[in-house]
Order: structure tokens, then sequence, then C-alpha cells
DNA sequence: CTGAAAGCGCTAACAA
DNA sequence: TTGTTAGCGCTTTCAG
């Protein structure tokens, strides 16, 4: 690494053009009232120096500093991740720096970061959860816009954005449904998640509006793990219940029950159908066979999001709960008896993605 | 959200305080000759006005700005997640600020964004990538530190760390030898990856310092998927070869080999000992058995490379590629046949995780 | 259209 | 031990 020769500054380039700094000001930041032949002077000597103004001078003369914070319940989770590069993509190729604190699932260390934050001087924070359940609101404390991302504040007045969970449960009903499925199970993950809830409520209704109900009467909870998947799968082989599809709370319990499937001699998509909830990748394209599954469309929720901090930064705040449609990919664990892959309609809009 | 009231400046302070801005300032950041109920008095001040410095200000008169960029290949990568963690707690809760940039595995965009980084004076760059293939050094273009984590820059006159594959490869050899199998095959990710490579070799080494060799002759290779760990457990079956210990390149392959196995009616590890590499939890530990693995520390890694970098920024280089030890993880994937796992020595220091 | 001068909030000489 | 003063690099009145 070279050893940082002093950068140019304002001063340097006013000198190269034989103008004042005053006038390279204007002439750099496009101001009016700069004779044009100047102003090109002034670029140009820019230009030649590799001049780049200094960040922290300009924020010293302006209310707004350039930066946001992300405040992270975990980095590590699955859902986090394609949110803040949603975020990241939104500012980070401006003029807007995003700084990363990771709370690490610790309330402390969360009101500290908070802190920290705000002494940085970010011009406003989103608070990036990873579950569905309504979070206590930081906004009290905060001089600054803050926006909630996937996880909810409990405040109407905040303004949070969450995947529209009942959408996506109704996207998979009805998906089964087409695909002549009549007699469907739901495999949940744990009930104290409100996205397990509103899932299973949203089925519940979808299937209703069919006139039809859960062949296994209720929705069997478990975790959100393969192992609950299989089990879950022995459970309604065990019930001797005869049903044809399957709507799974999330992918990972969806590979869990195509695989125990399998292993226990039937066939997906052939004898049951299966959908799951994420579109992770990761399980729903290496699964055999491959998912049906909601996709949430995590990056542009946070695409959304840091859009909306954006205004509020601006000044126009539009507080409530924003749900943000979700859609169905479909893919073979719902193909049709003759291989086909469901219809474009299902596919809500989106193109098919593995 | 609350409005922001213009924040306490100094003067505020020092005027609550009775003193001067200078004395003030003193106070306030621990230097001498101030008296100490001056100081006091200061401080409660501070306190009461809820005052924490403009970190803009600061910056104006230090050479360094606390901030730091961190520039992804790609943020979504399984590898690049946990350093930057790391990276995050070592900076995240001090005073300096973590910037990330995702190029996305676009050159043209990471020329951008380091631009963009320069331009917003970061003291120093952490380039994060995905794989172990050497890249394009950037320091030239750079005026301030730069460290590279995971994927090692092509100059040796660039700071880098990587993990010590050849170390993982011994470990996880030695320990199938220390459970007493004798025949073993390697199934490897993808030949054009460094560390697809340096695991091989490092593999067949130490075999041969055991007096033992692969027992397909060579290593098999193909992608890094479970699909392909499935594949490679039919070709070993169908080139009817006698084995009792498979090395995978890769969790995820690891997965398919267990799967396969077990599909083929061989008992993991009774008949079979599989170890994998990564320590991707989302495999190893949901794997029928879980696997025992190499954990590659990368979180160790991201502070390491952290603390690297606030070297470099102090002013003291370390050039080189540092090499950071990894650690086997014994799971039921290479238990005795008593079931018992493996021992405390195989774990080269770390305690079971799972 | 241009430039001199003041000031953003803070730190550091230098006096007092 | 304290206060006065002069900047850090930039933007912005306000004269010229």
């Amino acid at each position: 690494m070279t050893k940082a020769e002093k950068r140019p500054v304002l001063t340097d380039v006013a000198l190269a053009a034989g103008v004042s700094v005053a006038t390279a000001s204007k002439a750099l930041n496009g101001r009016n009232h700069v004779n044009k032949n100047t102003r090109q002077r002034v670029l140009d000597a820019a230009e030649k120096l590799k001049f780049s103004p200094n960040p922290f001078a300009q924020a010293l003369n302006f209310p707004v500093t350039g930066t946001i914070g992300v405040l992270t319940a975990d980095l590590s989770s699955r859902f986090v991740l394609p949110i803040l590069m949603g975020v990241e993509e939104a500012f980070g190729a401006g003029s807007t720096s995003v700084i990363i604190s990771d709370a690490r699932k610790d309330l402390v260390r969360e009101r500290f970061l908070l802190q920290t934050l705000i002494a940085k001087r970010v011009d406003g924070i989103i608070v990036l959860g990873d579950d569905a359940n309504a979070r206590p609101s930081l906004s009290e404390h905060v001089p600054v816009p803050v926006v909630y991302a996937y996880t909810p504040s409990v405040l109407a007045t905040d303004c949070s954005f969450t995947p529209d969970n009942a959408m996506g449960a109704t996207l998979a009903i009805d998906h089964l449904v087409a695909r002549g499925r009549r007699k469907i199970a739901m495999i949940n993950g744990e009930p104290r998640f409100e996205a397990a809830q509103e899932r299973s409520s949203a089925a519940h209704a979808a299937l209703q509006s069919h006139g039809l109900g859960f062949v296994s009467g209720e929705v069997l909870y478990g975790d959100w793990s393969e192992s609950w998947g299989r089990q879950g799968v022995r459970a309604l082989l065990n019930a001797r219940l005869d049903f044809d599809g399957i709507f799974c709370g999330s992918d990972q319990i969806a590979r869990g029950v195509v695989d125990a499937l399998r292993e226990e001699g039937r066939s997906v998509p052939h004898d049951v159908g299966v959908v799951g909830f994420d579109d992770w990748e990761l399980f729903s394209t290496t699964s055999r066979p491959p998912l049906t599954t909601i996709d949430m469309n995590l990056e542009h929720m946070g695409r959304a999001v840091a859009g909306e901090l954006a205004v509020a930064i601006a000044g126009v705040t539009r507080p409530g709960l924003h749900k943000l449609p979700v859609r169905l990919v479909p893919r073979e664990s719902t193909a049709g008896l003759d291989g086909s892959l469901a219809n474009r309609e299902d596919a809500a809009g989106g193109p098919l993605k593995a």
C-alpha cells in the first residue's frame, strides 16, 4: 500500500484553476452563477488532481451526513442477509454509506449499538429482525427516522415492512388445489412465531374458500427443521390419513417431508404434491424433487425499506405496517402428473428461478 | 420518530460547565492539565445534555477517520458472512464504523465501489473473497492499507489471510486413520479451486505418512454439491471398491455421501466413516448422522483480519500470506463402533459444537 | 460572475 | 490550570 501522500483539497483545485475556493466550490457543486468556461477549468483541474471532496468537511456544513445504520438482530440469519443485500444495493452504490452493527440477539448490545450509531450521526436507521414477531419500538430514543424490516415494531406509528405471509399461504393452497389436490395437510413450524400463525390461518381460509379443510383436521406444528418434516410425514402416515398435498411452513421442513415421503415409497409429485415456504434455494433447488415454494422477495424488501428510509430522511414519514407481496415459484414438487411444471398464472408474475 | 431538535455541541457543554470550549475538550478527552473538579463539572454537564461529539468535526482534525470499508466479492456467500461477522465484532462495538459494499462478483462494480470507499476516506479496506484462488491486487490504486481475507492477493507484498486447507485435510485423514480406517477415498469439489487442490495434495501426503494411498487410486472431482456426493458414492460402489472411509471436499458433498450410503444400505459410521469440510452447521449437524468435519474458524479469521488492519492503519504492515489454523469437529459420522465420539485429542483444542 | 470572509464543531498551540 | 486563537476543508452569505 502506497503511503498516503496528502490528498488534494479544494484549495489546490482552486489554485490550479486560478480561481477562489468559493468559485471552485460552486463550480464543482453545479451551483448557478458560474461562468461556463470557469466551471470547465475547475472541473479539469479537479480531474487532473484526482480531487474528491472531504465528506467530513461537507458533513459539517449540512444537516445530513450521508450515512445510515443497519441494526441487525442476527447477521447470520437466513432472512437478514438478503434484506441487507437489498439495502446495500439501494444505498451502497450512491453517496450514502451503510454502516452495519450486529446485535447478535442481545438486547443490551442492541441498545448500545443504537447509541453508537446515533453518536456516529447516521441520518436514519434500519432495524432488521429475523422473525415476524412484533418487537418493542426503538424510535422513542432515536433522533432520526427508523424503519423496521421483517420484524415489525409493535407501534403502529412506526414504519415497518414484513412479507405478506397470508398471501403466501393463500398462493400455496390455491396452487395445490389448482393442481388437483383435495386432501391437503399442513406441516408448520413453531407456533410461537407469528409467521407460522399467519400462514396457518390464511391456509385454512384458502382451503375453506375451496370448500375444503385440512385432512388432518388441524395444522401440525413442530420446529422449523428437516427432522420435524420427516416426523410430520410419519405422523400423517401413522394416522392412516389419505392425503395428496402438503403445505409446509418452510423449505427446510419441506425438504424433510419429501425425503420422508420418498423413503416411505410415496412419489412426489405423483402421489403427493408439496409446497414449501421461503425459497431458500439451498433447499428448494437441491431437494429431490426441487420444491415449489413461496419466495418472499427479501432482497426487494431491502430495496423498499431503503427507499422508505430515504423518503423519511427527506421528511416524509409513512407510518404503518407495510405487507409486501410474495410470489409462488413452481417447481417439480407440484408438477402435473404429465411432468409439466405449473403454468404461468401460478407464478404470480415471476419467472422460474431454478 | 421525534424530530431532531438541535443536538448539544461542545460550546453548550462548556457554557453549562462554566468553562471554555478548550477546557471542555481537554476534560472530555482525558487530556492532562485539567483540574479534577473542573473535569468532573464538564463531565456532568456533558452527561446532563447528553452530549456526544460530532465525529465529522473530530475527523477534520485527525488524519484517521474511524471508518473502515469491507469490500465483499459476494455478500451472499457462505464463507463471506462469518468473516464479516468477525470483522464487525472486532470493530463495530468500538469507535470504528464498518461500511460494507458488495461487488456482487462484478469486477467493474468492485473498482467503482473501491473508489467510493476511498472517497469516503476510510482508514483501511478489507477485501473479502469467497474462494481460495488468488486474486489481482487492488493495493496499487489505494492510498490506505488493504488486507485480503479468504481470497488472497497474488502479490506477496500484500497482506492476506486464508484458512489452512492443508492442515484441514491432514487433520481429516489422521482422524480417519486414528478411527481405524485404512481404505480411504476422497470425493472432492471442483478442481479449478485452489482449495480443492490443496486439500487433495495434503490428504494424499497424510495418507502416505501412514503408509497408505487413496483406495480409488486418485481423488474424485466433481462440483461442490450434494448431488455430486451421491454420484461419487455410486461411482465408488460401481467400481466395486472396498472402502471404509471417505474424506469429502465440503459438507454439502458429505451430506450427499451419507445420504447415498444410507440409501445403498451402508451404515455410517459402522461400515464407512465420513469426514466433511467447512462445518456448515446447516449440513453438518442435520445430516444423518451428523458430520465430523473441519471448522475453518471463519469468524476468528474475521477478527484476525480486523486486528491486522488496525495494526496496518497504525503504521505497521506485516505483508505475506497468513494461513490460519483450522480444527476438526468430531461428530457421529466417524464415531467408534461402540458409538463413542472421537476423543479429545482429535478435537484439536476445540469443544464439540453441536 | 467572482472572491473575501464567516462559520460548521472540534482540537491544539500558545498565552495568560 | 485555564482561556484565547487559529485552523481542519468545505459551503455560503454578501460585497465587489
